[in-house]
DNA sequence: GCAGAATAGTTGGAATTCTAATGGTTTGCC
DNA sequence: GGCAAACCATTAGAATTCCAACTATTCTGC
């Protein structure tokens, strides 16, 4: 245990207090992390199934979500956006090209970019596949009160900045 | 937009709406959707880091946290514990045991069953990365009220909830 | 004005996860 | 008792994502 110095106090505290039987909220039933990774992924299982009935995978979604917003953007610039690395962004593109939801155009006044602009095919998706993200997010927060889910909003985008300054 | 019957009102009309402007609350920025997503990004990306400095992988600490909490189980048991397809355990497995972490035994009794028992390697691993888990879901939550996280907690259960009786 | 640094995109290879299909083992029913 | 169905684990192959290394273009400092 050699690196545990640095650690939160709770952290080694709780360990120990396990062991002798204390419930420390830290199992994996209860602990915020495994909620988080539960619900986010019965989100995406949902939203996949929608989704791709309609020729778009998830990994595809992100990116049209943001082009429906603004088009044009260069992939370096798409990648900042969506959150992904820029090889991540490579393939998805290319599977969205294949399908001509988007066309790469190279940036005449700088050849080292690449703007991507939806096609009308891109667009018309936007229509289709929005009112079901939606019904989702709803369906999701049926019976949950609105200060519950803003409290929700505020709280994870905390935990965001809290989790972004630690990756530094 | 054929299929768009199902879906709940708000997800055509909110679509419509911010086609004339309106704040629908559903963009990439505010949606619960992809709160969810960006802070479980960040959360297992910490964990990661934390983690597979000792020689664990994201995909083999989940089912570690099982195994510490009960061990012996067959591999369809863990699957279900830890919410992954047989395959994914089966990868899983397949890469603790070649380390040492864990044994499989094949059932006497039945043997179309395998249980999994922990190594003392295995064992041993778990005062020292249970201690970063912890550490990170504190530091993910610093500044924020218990209060807040307990609303966190059950709302997001509640999410689950509602998305699995989606999915049927 | 040119060498080196910075920037934009791509390719290659690995990890994680899934679905579909396969091979043993056990159970149930006639 | 024997055969079909159910059950458990595995293999094969695909999708998503990452890191590291590469190519092409532009910018910077001398």
């Amino acid at each position: 245990m050699s690196d545990s110095k640095g650690l939160v106090p709770e952290a080694l505290a709780a360990v120990e207090a396990a062991a002798r039987g204390f419930d420390v909220q830290f199992d994996s039933e209860t602990s915020v992390g495994y909620l988080l990774r539960d619900t986010y992924r019965a989100f995406t299982k949902i939203l996949q199934a929608r989704i791709s009935a309609h020729g778009v995978t998830i990994g595809q979604w992100y990116f049209l979500r943001v082009l429906w917003d603004q088009d044009g953007l260069t992939q370096r610039e798409l990648s900042l956006r969506v959150g992904m690395m820029e090889p991540t962004t490579v393939t998805a593109l290319n599977g969205m090209e294949k399908r001509g939801y988007v066309k790469r155009v190279r940036n005449t006044e700088d050849k080292r970019k690449v703007n991507i602009y939806l096609t009308e095919k891109g667009q018309a998706l936007r229509n289709v596949l929005l009112p079901h993200a939606i019904d989702v997010n709803v369906r999701a927060v049926a019976g949950v009160s609105l200060d519950d889910v803003e409290t929700v909003r505020r709280t994870l985008h905390a935990m965001k900045r809290n989790l972004d300054a630690l990756g530094v």
